[in-house]
RNA sequence: GGCCCCAUGGUCAAGCGGCCUAAGACACCGCCCUUUCACGGCGGUAACCCGGGUUCGAAUCCCGGUGGGGUCACCA
């Protein structure tokens, strides 16, 4: 068997895309699973869209999810360059070879005369497939005569006619395209840059690509591909096309669907362990009762034939799940580290940090974490520990507190708490059940009541612990408040 | 519309002719744990798109229908 090698090829025409995402993940898996090389290149031949910064944006989204590539752009290798703008005179080479062929030939045709031909069929009730063929059989002279009009040409792929092309695809089995469907198409566009459909055939081959694992849409593509690499008398590489990732309406995910781009679920505190282990299991499973792996797990497992043919909807709750799964086992530092930038957008916070501080928030983190499917959603569970005040966050806090056993807790626990110098969880436990003895009620009758005096809210994480973490001065003030019908 | 792909619970999915009165996970519901909530544990509701074949036997194979999706650019 020849030695893997696969390619993620991204357009850097915007985002990073969920899709491109899993693409890019199946390709590193393959690659590492089978002791290949994973290589990254850069379809920027769409030079109206593409940009540097979003290039940018995808490696670095590429690293963030912990993808290393062996060989592509920024870190280079024998294949390269790896940006297509700059492999012009590689492309250039083979035009040359189509056209002296009879492959390919120049079409003089412009896109406006086109987009009116289709036009016009579609008026008749024809539904146009691909060009009609009118350069086809140009004369030299004829090439003279429109080029001295000016006109630019494009080039184009002689499709054979009746030919059947057969795909065979690792996921799908084969698939057949009868070339009377296709028509012939632009390889290179008339300002000299070869199309996708051109400069993916010649960089495949050109730098050994073994297997092409890619979406789907892409399925109807690989005909005019494999026609490329025959006419050019290469051996096509092997593909799989993996389905495409649906938004909850079952089309194609797109913005309209949520959040499409990696860059935002970095944003809203994903952890890259979570993201890769739930797109993992999109589209692809190791069969087992499992649902959980790290990075290195999945590319010890992972295979092309269980990848599934059918589309995978994105299921936000089972992300948030797994995310809040990953957010709970990780590493404490790890969470905290990750969870400051939010607090301090939210005002919580300023940095840098004093030991001291740092190993509170650690505390407070802790206890929120328990809550969390992203770590966005912090926020909305730690005001209680860096607000000033009590804010009653439900109707059944106020109620709670108007209970008639209420004053005397409040003010027993308010004597404890003060005379201790330091309060931490062992301590506020023991007060807790002293106070009950002293008042003489137990359970819920101390606990609610405290709750709300102390956080607005009758439910909420471990109350020790609560304590602990606002500390002495706090409690006491917010006990004194609650006393005073202050909240 | 042409071409192509797909079809197991609401969602992700296991299943690759008998082990299926169909696994597991998310979500949902109940119970337990707990001072409360969450986490966790236990349990429950819920599916083979339809119709024909093939076969002793079909969720699994074949054909047709239906439904969904993709693609038909000088975008990738």
């Amino acid at each position: 068997m020849l030695p893997v090698r696969v390619r993620f090829a991204p357009s850097p025409t915007g985002p990073f895309h969920i899709g491109g995402a899993r693409s890019a993940l199946f390709n590193w898996l393959f690659a590492r699973r089978y002791g290949g090389t994973f290589i990254v290149r850069i379809e920027d031949t769409d030079l109206e869209r593409s940009s540097r910064e979003s290039e940018e944006n995808i490696l670095a989204a590429l690293r963030w999810l912990g993808l290393d590539w062996d060989e592509g752009v920024e870190v280079g290798g024998p294949c390269g360059p790896y940006r297509q703008t700059e492999r012009l005179d590689l492309y250039q080479r083979y035009t040359e070879q189509l056209l002296r062929q009879k492959d390919a030939y120049r079409c003089y045709c412009t896109e406006e005369e086109l987009a009116a031909e289709r036009e016009a069929l579609l008026a008749k009730g024809e539904l146009t497939t691909g060009y009609l063929g009118r350069c086809r059989d140009l004369s030299p002279e004829d090439c003279a005569r429109l080029e001295a009009e000016g006109r630019k040409p494009a080039i184009r792929f002689r499709v054979p006619n009746n030919d059947v092309i057969v795909v065979k695809d690792l996921v799908r089995g084969e698939v057949n395209f009868e070339c009377s469907g296709i028509g012939d198409f632009i390889i290179v566009k008339s300002d000299g840059i070869p199309t996708y459909n051109y400069a993916v055939v010649v960089d495949d081959h050109t730098m050994s690509i073994s297997h092409v694992i890619r979406a789907e849409e892409h399925l109807s593509n690989t005909p005019r591909q494999i026609l490329l690499f025959n006419a050019l008398g290469w051996k096509p590489p092997q593909f799989a096309h993996v389905s495409l990732i649906l938004g909850k309406d079952r089309s194609k995910m797109s913005k309209r669907h949520g959040a499409t781009a990696i860059e935002q679920y970095q944003e809203k505190g994903y952890l890259p362990g979570a993201l890769v282990n739930f797109l993992a299991l999109l589209g692809w499973s190791p069969g087992g009762e499992e649902e959980v792996f790290s990075l290195e797990q999945l590319k010890q497992q992972f295979s092309l034939d269980r990848v599934a043919k059918s589309p995978a909807v994105f299921d936000l709750d089972k992300l948030n799940w797994l995310n809040g799964h990953y957010i709970r086992q990780a590493p404490i530092e790890y969470v905290t580290d990750l969870a400051i930038p939010f607090l301090e957008k939210a005002g919580y916070l300023t940095t840098p940090l004093t030991p001291e501080r740092y190993e509170w928030l650690k505390a407070v983190v802790t206890l929120a974490r328990e809550y969390l499917g992203c770590l966005e959603d912090i926020t909305d569970h730690v005001g209680i520990y860096f607000n000033d005040r009590v804010e009653i966050q439900e109707a059944e806090a106020r109620e709670v507190l108007a209970e008639s056993q209420v004053p005397a807790v409040l003010t027993a626990l308010r004597g404890m708490v003060e005379a201790c110098p330091e309060l931490t969880g062992v301590e506020a436990k023991a007060m807790l059940k002293k106070v009950g003895k002293e008042v003489g009620v137990k359970g819920k009758q101390i606990f609610i009541p405290v709750r709300a005096a102390l956080t607005g809210s009758t439910h909420g994480p471990d109350l020790n612990q609560v304590m602990a973490i606002l500390g002495r001065d706090k409690v006491a003030r917010r006990l004194a408040d609650a006393l005073a019908n202050n909240i």
